[in-house]
DNA sequence: TAGCACATGTAATAAGTTACATGATTTT
DNA sequence: AAAATCATGTAACTTATTACATGTGCTA
């Protein structure tokens, strides 16, 4: 158990957004949910402490603008931001097991009617479709209004990441739900087994049967 | 932004481990670690409170026990334990987005040489592709090891999920990296349209050129 | 004039990790 | 005798969210 630098990448994430254009830190939290929001958040409890801190450690500047409605900082990369940016980029990543709750219902599933866990990983299911559905638009969309950009292209392969993960999740779940059905049909037959094989005899079975 | 009572799932989890068998502190870290380690994890310093919590609730019930090494206090599920932790199996999940350092830094890609990518997008896939071995293997020894167990195909299911999960990232890698090649291709052509055509006149170049 | 979008910021809260203190017993 | 394992527990710290306080200027 060492602590070995761990920090997170909340400042990074504010250098990548500044480096696509001069903001205020509204604007940014605004930049972050339309761009990157498919697997990165900061709430504004992050970000203006950030800020501050990037400006003082020369990473940003910041100039005072009235221009808008109402009074805000403008905050833009500096030379040193840019380079902090650029050595990030190229550092390995660590990655961390990311907790996983249906994961957790499913491991526990054998406690419960099989529909219960059926209907978890139905929902499960119809989010992922979903998500896929949302991508694909948000890659054609994309497509449509930044297709001369050239930092298109990674921008793209971050939805492919989620249009695979989705995908994956998608099929995961059928063949689960095939394994549910499978599960039933043991139980059942097990059922069969212990029950009487005349049907007619169950239903004068006592309540405490 | 609402609240919406969120609550994470720290004491289910250690409800469900304590529905395979009763145990002390120290083993419910352990067996968390080689059950659900895949997806879960839980440190001594929440571990303890939450058990103290639950032993409060009734939802947990304490017998110490000095048979072992050292003096322990062995923690086993009551029944209202047990109802909560199938009650909560039912509920539906919600799924919160899970930063993602990776996608930030591919995101944010065309400020470096597109060699810096591809090596970060080869270790990313270095790592998935290590971790569908590692779940094989363990797939493989969960079913000769536990294959009487009624709860088997619910621990396999889980493993699934890692198998596609994985499976899907060195896939979506591999396309990143047809992507990364395309780029390297497009720019070299690029360069060569400002170039002269005659490479023979690059060697003749000065420096700042 | 009411409400919304723009804007900055902080305090309270929650969740979790890490590191340490402590000590018994077992193995090497 | 030293090291490893089993075991409990907490204090300090980090990270992040949520909710609130505050205010401007535009729009319906």
């Amino acid at each position: 158990m060492d602590k070995d630098e761990a920090r997170t990448s909340t400042a990074e994430a504010l250098l990548g957004v500044l480096s696509l254009r001069s903001m205020s830190g509204y604007q940014i939290r605004l930049q972050i949910e339309e761009s990157i929001g498919n697997f990165w958040r900061e709430s504004y409890g992050q970000i203006y402490p950030t800020l501050k801190r990037l400006l003082g450690e020369g990473l940003v500047r910041m100039e005072s603008a009235g221009g808008g409605r109402a009074e805000s900082k403008v905050y833009s990369l500096t030379e040193a931001g840019r380079e902090r940016l650029v050595e990030w980029i190229g550092t390995p990543s660590t990655r961390q097991v990311p907790r996983n709750e249906v994961l957790l219902k499913l491991f526990f599933g054998g406690l419960v009617a099989i529909e219960v866990v059926r209907e978890q990983i139905g929902a499960f299911r119809r989010l992922h479709e979903g998500e896929l559905r949302r991508l694909t638009e948000m890659e054609e969309d994309l497509t449509r209004r930044r297709g001369r950009d050239a930092r298109l292209p990674f921008w793209l392969m971050t939805l492919r990441y989620g249009v695979a993960e989705s995908r994956a999740m998608v099929a995961w779940a059928d063949e689960v739900l095939v394994t549910c059905e499978e599960l039933e049909r043991t139980r059942s037959e097990a059922e069969l087994a212990i029950a009487p094989v005349d049907p007619r005899c169950r239903v004068r079975m006592p309540k405490t049967c």
